[in-house]
DNA sequence: ATAATCTGAATGATGGTTCAATCAAATCAC
DNA sequence: GTGATTTGATTGAACCATCATTCAGATTAT
């Protein structure tokens, strides 16, 4: 390898490194060094798009410089996946604490997981737009398939598990848990493509409202048009 | 410019360049290889994603040149406007077939328009995957939003009548034609999605008996547990 | 003969990655 | 404690691989 020497001007002092705030251990300071560097390819994705997101903009996203990225992840594709993992994770956590605030009854959990999907924090225009940028990805990377893959799973089985209670306990014929609850997790899913693609026509409160009709209509007893969001969240 | 002249090497014939069918007129032949490139495309992305495709790889899948695309195309990106441009347009055509094929009672024409969704033809592995990858890209590019908006508004409006209909003529109550409308509209895409990313759980017939599934608690009556798709579909 | 089509090497821009130099914090020596 | 030394973190220019695009020349159709 030949020289690669810079010559820096030495009348420009460098810019001040973000110091790591007192008592902070080098462990905790590293683990929020790869924490920021991830919001800030959370925000580049939302700025500028997966396809054309550069290394230059992550950094300059997370004030930090171009040599930072492979210091702390490997490749620019370790990041990628970091981020999934962190999207993934984060909303994990969120769909865990909203059933675990909500009513022990079925119609009740049921509907913690609807307000847990359309909240303001995650179905929001930036989270929405991150997701759909993976989704689309998703595709040709293993390591992206398996994550999305196992969430969707997961999310599947706690609606079905809901959804079969909420038969049995509701006396209702006919009504195949397993088709029902994935019907609704795809509504979900749908109701935020088209809050990207037409946010003036669907915005939260209207996709929740969608997905309340079609309740509607299969558990009347529990989401019946004279029964509000809050007679079922309440235990 | 200076010179770029490639020394070629005489002893090699140049592969021998397709030729378009006697009697094609040069305009029709025109508008053949563009389709022919844009076919190579919607190939081409299927095969290495959205962010891998090169200009190498569509000229590969179409079996010419690399210098071809941008004399059809006066750049990649106009190439991926037509791609998208051509799905819109055969989407719509199907859409419109399969819905003058049908019967034109209102649960008919609803029916039609879910075979449409999930007909072999356009809910299979390559299609989706396309359709995703263009989504996921879409906020960042206003050219494939406002196809992509357009669309879904038309669809979402042929929906909205077919479902007002219904409700009129079913005398049903309580019913929101617009909200039913969005949520199933919304379901079918989920749908895909789930097809993309959990194959072996969701195959377009599951799909299908999920939309079914919510129909029938909303319109017993017409998509009830009783009543099998042959029955709407007949006129 | 002329025009349209087609080829593929050369070009030039772009952007991920590397790394020598520098800065800052932690540890050590006394 | 204070200065010296080691270790870790950070910078950004240079490197280099990767394409989209161009275009001189070859081929084919009219």
């Amino acid at each position: 390898m030949g020289m690669r020497l810079a010559a820096r001007d030495e009348s420009v002092p460098l810019a001040a490194a973000p110091t790591k705030a007192r008592g902070m251990s080098r462990e905790r300071a590293k683990e929020a060094r790869r924490r920021q560097l991830i919001e800030a390819t959370i925000d580049g994705i939302a700025r500028k798009g997966f396809a054309d997101l550069k290394i230059a903009d992550i950094a300059a996203e997370a004030g930090l410089s171009v040599g930072i990225v492979n210091f702390y992840f490997k490749s620019k594709d370790a990041l990628l996946i970091a981020t999934l993992k962190h999207l993934v994770e984060d909303y994990e956590q969120h769909v865990s604490q909203v059933l675990a605030r909500a009513g022990k009854s079925a119609a009740a959990q049921i509907d913690a997981m609807i307000e847990a999907d359309f909240a303001r924090t995650h179905a929001n225009r930036k989270h929405v737009t991150v997701w759909y940028a993976f989704w689309g990805e998703t595709r040709w990377r293993p390591e992206f398939s398996k994550l999305c893959a196992d969430l969707s799973t997961a999310f599947q089985q706690s609606m079905t598990e809901a959804m079969q209670r909420l038969i049995d306990e509701g006396g209702y014929r006919d009504i195949d848990a397993s088709l029902v609850a994935r019907g609704l997790n795809a509504m979900i899913d749908g109701l935020w493509l088209d809050m990207l693609i037409n946010p003036k026509q669907t915005d939260r409160e209207t996709a929740k409202a969608s997905v309340r009709a079609l309740l509607a209509g299969l558990f009347p007893k529990e989401f019946g048009p004279r029964r509000s969001a809050n007679d079922v969240s309440a235990a």
